[in-house]
DNA sequence: GTCTATAGTGGGATAGAC
DNA sequence: GTCTATCCCACTATAGAC
């Protein structure tokens, strides 16, 4: 809250004029991070390959925003504080892209988060080959191409 | 550590004749978890179901040990301050189960990783059912039993 | 809406007596 | 090897004047 107030050119205690506490700009800025997050996957599944796009771009998300990144992951989400529908919006189009399958959407997300967050952290030996790693945990969950089917998105959305 | 010395029946000043200081316990307690983590991959190795029988070892590790699992998955490895040889240990069973690819073990660790800590964050939505996603996970990793090559783990080692 | 001053918490670690 | 007494640091938050 000091190093924020610097930056706003004023002191910390007059930031408590303006918000709350500390966790209403928390989850200010999660919002924000699942707004951002939702219009990118949106336009990865315009393409072709929408899995890897969408896993490209949430990778290029956690590196240019790594604490937000760990603000969305570390904890608990509150979703009653959340911008309304935000995160439903960043969930669906994975859903979609996996084949419409909530537990393989889960297991996709997994896969990303600990390739991201093992990254974020710096826990892989410095010689490992990320990008290989990465395409061969896409190629496992990619769905099957020999079925042509258009699976579009349920109602039912898969939270996160 | 204070905590560490009322456990101990000691004062905090106290704990410091006997360990350099926080990192030396740290380090101390992690390559005891590489350790335990060691055993049971080497244990699931023999069964049916290797991958699957690692898996579950991995997640009731980190449930037991939620803390100890943080210290170890949370920043960069000191590999120079470990147990020799005990990371490599823990290593290689994985890598062999998923068939002698170093970039496959890597991308089932990432994925067995965000499962857990994941769970361990609360970050899943209530609903979410975790048996299935891992099982759908696995399944995807799982070497095709169409090819019953009976692969052995390489002498080049891949670091966790 | 801003400020100064301060309360309160929880950490790791050291000095020096015994 | 233990103790008491302290010193740091970093951090969120509040009180009350202007």
């Amino acid at each position: 809250m000091r190093r924020l107030a610097d930056r706003l050119g004023i002191r910390a205690p007059s930031i408590y004029k303006h918000l709350r506490d500390k966790r209403a700009l928390e989850d200010a800025l999660i919002s924000a991070g699942f707004a951002e997050q939702a219009t990118a996957f949106e336009r990865a599944l315009e393409g072709d390959d929408p899995l890897g796009g969408m896993a490209r771009a949430y990778r290029r998300f956690a590196r240019r925003n790594p604490h937000l990144y760990r603000l969305m992951t570390d904890r608990p989400l509150r979703r009653d504080r959340l911008a309304p529908g935000v995160e439903e919006r960043a969930v669906g189009p994975v859903v979609t892209a996996v084949g419409g399958d909530r537990d393989a959407a889960r297991a996709v997300w997994a896969f990303a988060h600990g390739m991201v967050i093992l990254e974020l952290n710096g826990r892989f030996p410095p010689r490992a080959h990320l990008d290989a790693a990465w395409e061969r945990g896409l190629a496992a969950f990619r769905p099957a191409p020999a079925s042509r089917t258009r699976t579009s998105g349920r109602g039912d959305s898969t939270r996160t």
